[in-house]
DNA sequence: CCCGGAAAGTAAGCATTGGTAACATCTCCT
DNA sequence: AGGAGATGTTACCAATGCTTACTTTCCGGG
């Protein structure tokens, strides 16, 4: 080709593509996404993509793996340094809520697979879900942590941290928008009272 | 018109085209929902449905108002005779958790506004919400009930609720296409747990 | 070095969709 | 009776996802 032309090969137009989707899934959620526009956008034809992404729910999927990896690799992050169960589930909650409220659209993709993918929170690293439930065994040992099952405790976790998280992500009233501090916040109080029991009976 | 022939006027469009989008976003999701397969189903014309919803989006909210409707009504009788706040938060914890279970693509249209829409849980029945609070004073005032901020309490019990819901949905491995029995046992046992507790220290 | 197949792009077209505009028909109220 | 407004209809537009057939480029084995 002759310098200054558009070179016919992209060179990297399935990251260019990738990319383009995850910033914009981001801002403006999966709806907002045209396999033509981006195509445009990366100053290609409209078919050019498909050669990349055999489907748009492909490239879909490829942008919800790319934000699962964000996402897992701030978990892990906030759970390296933790001993304890009752630590690791705080930084986690903590972690997760505040990803949540900072990016609610590819928070929502990540699970909008529904049931087929079979993705989760623990499911993201099952290394990190191990070291819980072994956390919460030692706990129970060292008499801090009550005789349930620890499945059970884990679950019940999980489910207060997904319930945070989405609660910000769906609009609350109360929790619409939050800020990533008073995410923290949240979630740190409701992780308290998780640990303190709400009945006294 | 003569005898036989369709008459002009389809006479119950509005509610034809509403009962049918509800009955496919139950089984199928929103994104199956076409106006013009709607206005077909109900042999009409394309253009028939915008004479009653003038943007696909209206129609949405439309099922989305009449799933929370139903959501509501089914909250507000598992709430109905409960005259403490334990048992109030068990009882539509699990009603809440067997929604979910058996109408998920429902539940998820109802949260799927976003912030703007401001309609949530709690916000369903701002009757059942108040009562709820008012029986976490008097489970105070009893002592069975720790005396951390009423608020945070409702808002704990509601993220915890709405987290079962919503890996139930969103397909948490353990959690993907829960009965409604076994829908009703978890959320017995997380409730359980949450109000005596998961830290002893 | 060249040459042939695979990879990556293009152009054109199809079916479908949401939405609009202009026109037709019916209903109902005065 | 007749006119206004609600409800339908036809015809149309622009956009989208995706496919097919063709072209250009890259690259590795003879």
């Amino acid at each position: 080709m002759s310098a200054g032309q558009q070179p016919y090969h992209h060179g990297h137009l399935r990251e260019t593509l990738l990319e383009a989707a995850f910033r914009l899934v981001d801002s403006e959620g999966p709806e907002a996404v045209s396999m033509r526009a981006l195509a445009r956008q990366a100053g290609v034809s409209s078919a050019a993509p498909f050669r990349h992404f055999s489907d748009k729910q492909v490239l879909l999927d490829a942008v919800a793996e790319r934000a699962r990896a964000e996402l897992d690799r701030k978990l892990d992050e906030a759970a390296a340094h933790c001993t304890d169960a009752l630590t690791q589930f705080r930084a986690t909650t903590v972690a997760y809520v505040r990803f949540a409220a900072e990016h609610p659209k590819l928070f929502d993709l990540i699970h909008s697979g529904g049931v087929t993918p079979g993705r989760f929170l623990g499911d993201l690293n099952d290394e990190r879900r191990l070291k819980l439930i072994a956390l919460i065994y030692e706990g129970q040992n060292a008499g801090l942590i009550p005789e349930a099952d620890p499945e059970l405790i884990a679950l019940t976790n999980e489910a207060l941290t997904h319930g945070l998280a989405r609660m910000v992500v769906d609009g609350h009233p109360r929790l619409a928008s939050l800020s990533s501090e008073d995410a923290r916040k949240l979630a740190l109080a409701a992780t308290q009272l998780l640990q303190s029991g709400i009945g006294l009976s």
